[in-house]
DNA sequence: AGCTCCGACCAATCGGAAATTGGTTGAGCC
DNA sequence: GGCTCAACCAATTTCCGATTGGTCGGAGCT
């Protein structure tokens, strides 16, 4: 009978557990108490409650972390360490053709939505990329108007898409280096393009919008194959 | 004269700060000394600095943040790539409007690059979706199909993004009890339209792949309003 | 009046020590 | 062998003081 004693209490503590978390009322972020406190308010041993813990957390009910605590539901998924095993499997190729997927719809709906604030930021960052002294601040400028149209999109879910894809796109370059130490030409390709696409999104003209971006993103494709150095536009 | 001598002044500041920063060099993080310390290393008070500093962000050379320090170059796009805080600052409305601008994309993406194997594993999610005993279950080949037909775009990002939407949405529809304790019925919606989608994709129709899952998200959405219960479908 | 300066204060932030927490190990005891 | 207990470990949170950009008000100067 010693043997059914183990499985036979482990069990009935796994449904004393069940019991308590249905009984007791949890917090918002639905942490339960430290294991040392719990196994004392239910009386029993630590190395019981965790084993009771362990089959609980197998069946997905509950999930732990060191230094965290103890929680009910699914562990959340934490986008950041997607980012790093993403950058792995994918290549700038891919990515291009993702952004030729993506951004050209962000842009329809940002024509639609935009507000004065949004487009004298527009405005202000196109201006300040003709402006920049090195390639560095044309980056910066050029990165913060693609999101500043995702921003005019009004919605949080788009936004942060758009930046997943940013940050993919700064992960698969980390480690290249810009060989470009000299600033863009005045008659850079992406001037006129990123013109283009605010003028659409000014006259509120989706179609036009997503077509700009898409040429614009075509444009920096055409670049990226002949220089094979980087994503950047 | 002594007008032209308040605007004098400040902008002898503004250079003498242009050439402090020029050459001394700054940590990796382009961080510059405290006001203070500043104000005392270039003999002038600390309101002068301030108004100096103040011309220079406005310029975009620098940034400030209280706590944080002053910066050379842009203020960093603070990233929403926390799916827990993206899903409080979202709601099911604005979700939905993010699947229907993305989902129809991919769809159309998938038309063109679907193989026979993801053909067969949608057509087996689709007889699953039809022969589900619980809500569950059919909710779980949902899902299931959905995210074939972003796999079938063979797009590691746009794969990535499409589970960051999906993650979004379980976020978002986190502690809401589903209400259909029933299976769907025999005519739900969702069957035909599921099946124009995959007939769409198999015949390498990309915009009525597009237009059907639109289509689609379309009547999830009036069934979402109706119900205001809950985003899946 | 219109400034500038100076000191004080405020709220956001950083840094580090201390406490907390899930996970692990080993000795002692059936 | 299993079980318990205590100690320890590493990750994380929490707390507190120091730092920092921003602000206010009075004193002094033109």
């Amino acid at each position: 009978m010693h043997m059914m004693n183990d499985a036979g209490s482990n069990r009935s503590i796994v449904t004393q557990l069940r019991a308590f978390l249905a009984q007791a009322e949890l917090p918002e972020d639905g942490r339960l108490p430290p294991e040392r406190d719990l196994a004392a308010a239910l009386g029993v041993t630590r190395t019981e409650l965790r084993k009771a813990l362990g089959t609980l957390e197998s069946e997905g009910q509950i999930w732990r972390h060191v230094g965290k605590g103890t929680f009910m539901g699914n562990r959340p998924t934490d986008t950041l360490s997607d980012i790093a095993t993403l950058a792995r499997r994918t290549n700038p190729a891919e990515l291009m053709r993702a952004r030729l997927i993506i951004e050209p719809e962000i842009a329809r709906a940002a024509a639609l939505t935009a507000t004065p604030m949004h487009l004298t930021e527009l405005r202000t960052c196109q201006a300040r990329t003709r402006e920049a002294a090195t390639w560095r601040q044309y980056e910066n400028w050029d990165t913060r108007l693609h999101r500043t149209i995702a921003e005019a999109t009004q919605n949080t879910p788009l936004l942060g898409m758009f930046d997943m894809l940013n940050a993919l796109r700064r992960a698969v370059t980390w480690g290249r280096l810009r060989s470009n130490p000299v600033k863009p030409n005045a008659d850079h390709h992406s001037f006129a393009e990123h013109e283009a696409i605010i003028d659409a999104i000014e006259n509120r003209d989706m179609n036009g919008a997503a077509a700009a971006m898409r040429a614009h993103l075509q444009s920096v494709e055409r670049n990226l194959l002949a220089r094979q150095l980087d994503i950047g536009d």
